[in-house]
DNA sequence: GTGAAAGCGCTAACAG
DNA sequence: CTGTTAGCGCTTTCAC
């Protein structure tokens, strides 16, 4: 009640030294649990602490210590349910080896991850995690520049052919390959592939395939050469119109399927490489009056709840969202703590789990 | 290659100052690009910060401005798609005002919530976003230390009785009392509700559901207030054991479920009020091998593509997380810059869409 | 065991 | 128009 106009500003700890009668130093060795300080000098230190409610500036810490306890992660979309699960793993995990996380989005956008990274040095972070819109053999400038600044960096989701950067991926070509194989194994010959690499100028053939994968997001491309893979082992030939080279959104997925569904010789399977490419192929579907796994049968990628409760339950690759954040958060925290593990890609294991969305094709 | 082991440092201000033979002044007036600097000299300058590659210290600069441009936002869970909306909608708009963001989560835990703002607090952050896990008529204290330090503070998702701050929520109660309102119109009078506000001792009546309210969640009391609005409208009788209490996990809401299901009187429609609710008592229908709406009717709060792609699609509550993000935002954006304006309570409208999910009971 | 003092990199006020 | 100077709040030698 006497307080009114309180100044807004927080109490420095030359204040809280001249509140307990001794030098700054005192109060830091106090607050900062080290050195040595005597057991009524330290009473009375921390109860002028307490009192003036005392909290220590974090930025000016940063100013002398070098460190600002913060980490930066840089990713496509924090709405996108899988960096957003990955997210919330990393950060826990830090969190508890007292890290904060900056999180900045590039909505897939080179010149936005490059202004991302650039803010995110500037700013000073311990670290950096990027999953990189950049294709696989174009690592950009930007990496450079956080290696110059001697920043730890870690590459999740997407790696990079022929840099010596940690990174943490999945084994998309083995998960696409067992999704694929599993159609295959059920008869299917005509299978289409929803979300290969973006490109205007769709491969002919495999060859040409190989060309588009190289420039692409190493996800995406992993992914379809699993596909590519299983049809080569069960000797199917490629058919460039089974594969989408859209823009990634649900509209582009239903349109494209559609454009599937209508080819004189249609697919009886569809592989679906991410969530809304799943969800644009159930809209094609239902549009065109067709059920799975009947009419076609259906696998998708990134396994969520929804996938349980749709009847019938859809077949789905699950990513272990989870173990990415960690397994980031752990090979990033490890590096800052000491520069001297050798440079590792850690590949995790995503798992096929089959539900009841495939079937033997019709005819 | 000659550069090997090149020192991992960032030069700084008076090393461009040297390199250009001017004073560390110059340099900050020419490229913070305010004050006046000759052409020339500013020709300098601009190439020796091009040349060694400086980059501004954000560190040391917050040291001397007193801001960080960056902000806190202090969340339940950043893999929640409710949350992770928000978040992305918050963080593209005040990007575009040069700020990034810290994100924290807190569990829905009180303690962690604290500690979460005080770490944004000692990180010195420009300002606040919170969606507190404390019940409505219990402001935690660690609201007075943001306002103490003078941070702006904005309040989301879930308000606070009988304070006076920042707040953008959406009109849960009305969007409850609708959908409600739409199952009772069909000829519903049994009618779950799942995920009320979280206790032990349910209420036996409507009075005391009042006091369970006033302790919740404002955003889970509003939405109940809404069913109990609705029931009340149409004389419906209220029924403790159609409302949940549980913990907020798929498996709770489907055991809650199951347990109605095996009422003498069970509900004939069911009203989850959020994603997990309504994944939990899908589960449950099926468990029962019921199917929705022939055996019982369904609408679920906050939409999302899967609900439109089930067989028959879902009837929700949409909620708008764009636009919670932004006017979150620009709300705190301008309290930031100018703290004049009024304090204000943002209600934005949540809307019903309605899709396949409600049928007249069955008899 | 404790205080004084230097310095992190930058901005801003002040001379020149 | 430009250089010098004084801090921002903290940690960290270094004497006492």
């Amino acid at each position: 009640m006497s307080e009114q106009n309180r100044a807004p500003s927080s109490p420095t700890i030359s204040e809280v030294a001249d509140a307990a009668g001794v030098g700054r130093a005192t109060v830091a060795r106090t607050l900062g649990g080290y050195g040595s300080v005597s057991g009524p000098t330290r009473e009375r230190v921390l109860r002028a602490a307490k009192q003036l409610g005392y909290r220590p500036n974090a930025i000016a810490r940063s100013m002398t210590t070098g460190e600002t306890k913060t980490l930066g992660v840089v990713l496509a979309d924090v709405g996108n349910p899988f960096f957003a699960g990955v997210l919330k793993a990393f950060t826990d995990t830090v969190h508890r080896h007292g890290y904060d996380v900056l999180v900045l989005s590039t909505d897939e956008n080179l010149a936005k991850e490059a202004d991302a990274v650039g803010v995110l040095v500037d700013k000073q972070v311990d670290g950096i995690v990027l999953a990189s819109a950049a294709g696989r053999d174009a690592p950009p400038a930007h990496l450079e520049l956080v290696q110059s600044r001697g920043i730890p960096l870690v590459l999740v989701d997407r790696l990079f052919d022929g840099t010596d950067l940690d990174t943490v991926v999945i084994n998309n070509r083995e998960a696409a390959f067992e999704a694929v194989s599993e159609l295959i194994g059920n008869g299917h010959q005509r299978i289409g592939f929803v979300w290969g690499p973006v490109t205007v100028e769709p491969a002919t053939g495999p060859r040409q395939m190989e060309a588009i994968i190289a420039r692409s997001l190493s996800s995406d491309g992993e992914r379809l050469r699993g596909y590519l893979d299983a049809l080569d082992k069960a000797g199917i030939e490629f058919d460039t119109s089974l594969v989408t080279h859209v823009l990634k959104n649900e509209q582009q997925a239903t349109r494209a399927v559609l454009g599937m569904l209508a080819l004189v010789d249609p697919p009886t399977a569809i592989f679906a490489t991410e969530s809304d490419a799943l969800v644009g192929t159930l809209l094609a579907l239902r549009q065109r009056g067709l059920t799975y796994p009947d009419d076609v049968s259906l696998i998708g990628f990134d396994d969520s709840s929804w996938a349980t409760v749709m009847s019938p339950p859809l077949s789905m690759v699950a990513q272990p969202l989870e173990q990415l954040g960690t397994v980031t958060a752990e090979c990033l925290l490890e590096r800052i703590a000491a520069d001297t593990a050798p440079v590792a890609t850690h590949v995790l294991e995503a798992t096929f789990v089959p539900r009841a969305s495939v079937a033997a094709p019709r005819r």
